[in-house]
DNA sequence: CTAATATAGTCCGATATCGAACTATGTTGG
DNA sequence: CCAACATAGTTCGATATCGGACTATATTAG
């Protein structure tokens, strides 16, 4: 690998870390006062995925430390987005279930960040979307497989 | 825009974000203890772009607010890798400059890091990193010319 | 069966992030 | 010139993130 191909991976991982800081705080001020994306993402998952899995299973799926998850987890049943019950099949564990108002909360922050991504796309097509994503998933797939915990 | 195509924006963000993540992660766990990107972040962009520059600009360049700019710079100052001094064009501000320290620092850094790309780059080929980046910039330049503030 | 080990989750302490308010300096309009 | 406003940076307080240590439960080896 020379010089150029060097700079090229920098490159990736400073644009990638400047979209996910820009994309997060745009996010983040349409949520309601004192939410995160981490938050909203936690509830999107447990929709879009399934709920009644574990936070270690939730942990691993947004790939952080499961204390950061106990935390997340714990504002969330604070707020009644979610609840925990124990799980009947391992008395370690718990499984996460998303509320009603954990799904209206989810809902309505949907539409919020739909409306402004309405914009976003007529500069930044689906297509090239499309065109991209197969790479980042790749990419995605290999840093999971390659980290070492 | 229609239901699929929101759900491929909405998976763009998440892949981002893993990646970012994952990527942060990998990184951390190199640099010397209590270090974070951070921190190299800053190095880095003080020898590849230019030092002298203002912490202000500094926020800019990384998207961040200038209070986690001071911090982040106060971290760098009490290890001695950066010099902090008034700036001479406007009494209200201040220039960067890295030490010679602070080039050894980011050297080593990009020593280290360079070594796990190797392996990476066997996978994802710089021809796909080629492929992506300028539809990733588009998207970052799209973000950044349309936040608010 | 039991001892050793592994795993799920939490608690704790350190640090990072960030918005709001503040201070000091600079700029601008009259 | 100076009053109003704008800007650079810091301070402060609240919360997020995260590694290490801990507890409780489960699994595995002998």
């Amino acid at each position: 690998m020379d010089e150029q191909d060097l700079a090229l991976y920098f490159e990736l991982f400073n644009e990638v870390g400047i979209i996910e800081q820009l994309s997060r705080t745009s996010f983040e001020v349409q949520l309601p006062h004192g939410f995160l994306q981490s938050h909203f993402s936690v509830l999107n998952h447990l929709i879009r995925v399934r709920d009644g899995g574990t936070p270690l299973q939730l942990a691993n799926a947004f790939q952080v430390p499961k204390t950061t998850m106990t935390h997340t987890l714990s504002v969330l049943e604070k707020h009644s987005l979610i609840v925990m019950r124990a799980n009947p099949k391992d008395g370690r564990s718990k499984c996460v279930w998303i509320t009603d108002q954990g799904k209206v909360f989810r809902d309505e922050s949907i539409a919020k960040l739909s409306n402004s991504l309405i914009p976003l796309s007529k500069q930044i097509e689906s297509k090239k979307v499309t065109a991209i994503l197969p790479i980042l998933k790749e990419l995605r797939i290999y840093l999971d497989d390659h980290r070492d915990n």
